[in-house]
DNA sequence: ACCTTTGTCAAGCAATCTCTTGATTAGCAT
DNA sequence: ATGCTAATCAAGAGATTGCTTGACAAAGGT
């Protein structure tokens, strides 16, 4: 039985990574960080907290080591520490929602029912990148889609869709994406196309897991 | 900012599978459970815990998900519930190792100095079983191996090791392996052989990592 | 120098988690 | 039935976690 005090000690250094993401705000965080920096102030909105409370969660995640900062005058900004962090957060969403048994009614009660919604997956999206005939939107906020997104997407802002829609042609099959598969801003913005007469579509994944897939992706443009 | 409340629910639902592995004990189940199933005893004996608690972890485990349970008799026998599981282990523990600062002075508390170690690694091994010259051993318990082990491996416990080094030649190497990374069997095999005069290496992972890899494993033989 | 913005620290209460102990249930054998 | 083994359940003590509040620190602007 060799050493139990040391064996569970390191074990227990195991653990601090499923502590870190043992807390649906520090979930939340790390789905957020999973689409590029942000300050504290700037997640502290996105997570519905306090400042002080997001803070003390974001230095839970830092002593684990999962994300890492970086300062620029008065503000912290937050990363995930690499792309590993990336992927284990992505499949620690496909065990839950392979085997928690709540996690359908869950999604479908913030998601709301998708199966009216068009949507596309990652390989469907490639092969008509390729042919061309697509137009790709990123509804996400502008910061996100500066720190990166599917090559050759337009950024259109959710909040912006509305004012923007002259600049979509009605011909042409638009595909949105947002976060992630548990995001609801591409549904949202397939519901409001179409409503208004787009061919309207949703990417089922988001940016994170199209870049984790080695997929085309630029920055900055 | 749609729903809140039915967002923040969604997150504590993924938040269910970072708290199932949020306690080192649960973290040391997975491991073991890594290797096949087992029964509560077994397991209770296996992190050093009392049956009673034991269960509750394993309680809680299967509430999330991540493991099934097989009555056989008054037994009743654990597994994980899929090789996503595993994974999902394999990457948790690739990250704190990567990430968690303590975790390498942890490892080195519970593993002792391994670079005295002689050691190899999957892609090594495999050119030397397709070469032939080398002897692989497992030195896991025989419940583990009959559950799943190395193609051509040998069951050696490492509570036989001593009795039955004669079976084992000199004049070629021997390579062992055990649980993965972090499992003191094999370094335990090795140094003995060694001190009696064998040439010995261990396998750098274990053998959930071997099938992990899509690696010949074979079962029962 | 002073103020403002942004983030962190510290204390405290309520809620949750972990392990212990002792009772209870399920299946099997006699 | 009775007894035995294996596992689960239930209650409770002690530690840990999560959020709030108010104070403090760091950087920049005026």
């Amino acid at each position: 039985m060799s050493d139990r005090g040391a064996k569970d000690a390191l074990f227990e250094g195991f653990a601090l990574v499923g502590k870190a993401l043992a807390s649906g705000r520090r979930a939340e965080l790390i789905d957020v960080l999973a689409q590029g920096e942000r300050s504290v102030d700037e997640l502290a909105d996105e997570i519905g907290q306090s400042v002080a409370n997001t803070s003390q969660h974001l230095q839970q995640l830092l002593r684990t080591g999962l994300v890492r900062t970086r300062r620029d005058g008065t503000r912290v900004y937050y990363t995930l520490a690499d792309e590993r962090v990336t992927r284990l957060w992505q499949l620690l969403r496909e065990v839950a929602a392979e085997h928690v048994s709540e996690l359908d009614e869950l999604a479908r009660a913030y998601l709301g029912d998708r199966n009216a919604l068009e949507s596309m997956t990652q390989a469907q999206l490639r092969g008509r990148l390729r042919v061309g005939d697509v137009i790709v939107i990123d509804v996400r906020p502008p910061a996100e889609y500066a720190a990166g997104h599917i090559r050759g997407a337009r950024s259109v802002p959710l909040s912006d869709l509305a004012r923007r829609l002259r600049d979509l042609p009605k011909d042409t099959e638009v595909v949105a994406y947002c976060r992630g598969p548990y995001c609801v801003y591409a549904d949202d913005a397939v519901r409001t196309l179409r409503r208004r007469g787009y061919q309207a579509s949703r990417l089922e994944d988001g940016y994170p897991e199209w870049a984790q897939a080695g997929l085309p992706v630029e920055t900055h443009a």
